[in-house]
DNA sequence: CGTTGACACCATAGGGTGTCAACGGTGCACTATT
């Protein structure tokens, strides 16, 4: 049997239709999944063309395809670029708030009438069934979900519509799916999986290392010493670059202080007005600010190959943002410094940004008001007075648990053989127990790199399970000589490999560093274990058979 | 969970200390007024 031949076409796309004269690596793999029909997930580094990957196949795919992106500054972008070729073949239109009634129409009469391929839209747009309805009427081809790590970070409490997108998709009628996203780690992609319900996806997943980023981290017992490595750092490496804070005032207060001290410098966050926030991005795109001081809401949507560094100014809450953050810079390939100025104090805005349990009555409430038939949210919110983040990360836990489903109308309702209010809130509670294990798991492997004295590229690629057997040779440890090659006497177990604690139950093998062996647990999230004490204690058993990754 | 700001208190004027409550990130879309 002769397999069709899709390089060439692919390439001839490629060409001629967006003007690259190659493809990347990374590229091809993922395109030809899409042009097969297969779902597929791709983490790529950022820069590293992962919008090519939908939009190439989508021309020579039958339908239009529908992006699914997080934020409207984003599709923006994106937008702009496919039309600036001005050919029907890659139009793009979007409907979000941001257009009128009319202006929405248009678009989708666009799509229809073939003068435009891509349709841009919001998780939250589709959330509505009318909404859905038209978009279904359109028969799309492809569903693209880029940023799709946003189903994970943002679905369960902050952004709810992502948890339902993989229902939403469904009812387009289930075309392939390709999900998009510079980082996941383990829990993260089998967690865009579950929520989409990506059918035997292929996976691709390339350059997670990143050799022209150099990893530093630097311990600062006190915010006046933190003060002088950032100025330091400044001082010692070309700019542009970014400062991440964990605060809003942190942002403006840092920002006020380095423009006190001559640098060129702006703030930004999420609380600032919307035309504000696109004139910083732009000031910052075109050099005209050199420092950036920013929260987690600068990131997504920032296309600049020639940021220098990225210091940041507390720990992360996890190495799947500080990845994603510290992977802004170098995109031109040129050498790039990732500076992490970190306090033990940092930790307590992380624990309490992780929140605080959910109230047991509440969610029976909650639990028997579904019950007495399908109701919208906004009758929800009305009948339990929870207001409606609340509301939707209760909604989140319950239908995890298999106490609601949205049905037909926007409604939720109750799956058939649903448990009681009273079990569903107490399976509920032990839900969201869970996940904070999880998410506390993570803040505790960022402390972990933080403090790590081995290669730190292997530490990072352990948590997101990828093998590293040497050294990287671009952080502080290696340069100071602190890392040794491993033998693979030191690793008991596979990479991948399934093993068993008596405490902690089955895990997964992340990777090894040093004497060290990271393993994620499907119940108490991830552990760093000692090599030694593993063997000697005999803690870890493997579970025969079981292979996966 | 830790920082910060307001305020009381002490004691005899200028400032130090203690207590307590408030606050802290990420964005879509919708609605009601200017």
């Amino acid at each position: 049997m002769k397999l069709p031949v899709y390089g060439p076409r692919l390439r001839k796309v490629a060409r001629l239709q967006f003007g690259w004269p190659s493809l990347r690596p990374g590229q091809f793999k993922p395109m030809r999944a899409v042009l097969r029909r297969r779902d597929a997930l791709v983490v790529l580094p950022t820069g590293a063309g992962k919008s090519a990957i939908y939009q190439v196949p989508a021309v020579l795919l039958p339908g239009p395809t529908v992006v699914i992106s997080p934020l409207l500054a984003l599709q923006q972008d994106q937008i702009a670029a496919l039309n600036e070729r001005d050919d029907p073949r890659v139009r793009a239109v979007r409907v979000s708030s941001a257009e009128t009634p009319n202006q929405q129409q248009a678009a989708l009469d666009e799509i229809r009438a073939g003068r435009a391929e891509f349709l841009f839209i919001t998780p939250e747009q589709l959330s509505n069934p009318d909404r859905l309805a038209e978009v279904r009427a359109l028969k799309p081809g492809l569903v693209a979900v880029d940023e799709a790590h946003c189903i994970s970070a943002w679905g369960h409490d902050f952004r709810p519509d992502y948890l339902a997108l993989g229902e939403m998709i469904k009812e387009l009628g289930r075309p392939p799916v390709l999900a998009l996203t510079a980082t996941a780690s383990p829990p993260v992609r089998e967690d865009i999986i579950d929520r989409l319900g990506l059918r035997r996806p292929e996976i691709h997943v390339s350059g997670l290392d990143r050799p022209n980023l150099f990893l530093e981290v630097a311990y600062c017992p006190d915010e006046d010493y933190r003060w002088r490595r950032l100025t330091k750092l400044i001082d010692s490496v070309p700019r542009p670059g970014i400062v991440y804070v964990a605060t809003r005032r942190a942002a403006e207060e840092l920002a006020e202080r380095l423009a006190d001290a001559g640098y060129n410098t702006a703030f930004y966050h999420g609380g600032m007005a919307g035309g504000a926030r696109e004139q910083r991005q732009e000031d910052f795109a075109a050099d005209r600010v050199d420092i950036m001081v920013a929260t987690s809401a600068f990131g997504m949507g920032i296309d600049k190959a020639n940021i220098r560094w990225v210091a940041h100014m507390a720990l992360p809450d996890s190495p799947d943002s500080y990845f994603q953050e510290i992977g802004r810079s170098g995109r031109d390939g040129e050498l790039a410094h990732a500076m992490l100025l970190w306090r033990a104090e940092d930790e307590a805005i992380q624990r309490f940004f992780t929140g605080g349990a959910p109230d047991e009555v509440e969610l029976r409430e909650l639990a028997a008001a579904l019950r007495k038939g399908p109701v919208t949210k906004t009758a929800l919110k009305e009948k339990t007075g929870l207001g409606p983040r609340k509301l939707g990360a209760y909604l989140g836990l319950l239908e995890q648990i298999g106490a609601a489903v949205a049905g037909a109308g926007n409604k939720m309702t109750v799956p058939l053989f649903a448990p009681l209010p009273a079990a569903a809130a107490k399976a509920a509670m032990d839900a969201y127990e869970r996940q904070q294990v999880v998410s506390r798991s993570r803040t505790d492997m960022m402390r972990g790199f933080a403090e790590a004295r081995g290669c730190r590229s292997q530490v990072l690629l352990a948590y997101f399970g990828e093998d590293m057997p040497k050294p990287c040779g671009h952080c502080d440890n290696c340069v100071n000589g602190a890392t040794e090659e491993l033998s693979s006497a030191s690793e008991p177990f596979a990479v991948h490999s399934k093993v068993r604690h008596d405490e902690w139950g089955a895990g997964m093998v992340m990777g090894y560093e040093e004497d060290r062996m990271t393993v994620l647990f499907d119940d108490v999230g991830y552990k760093t274990l000692s090599v030694p004490v593993v063997l000697e204690r005999k803690l870890l058993e493997a579970e025969p058979g079981a292979q996966s990754g």
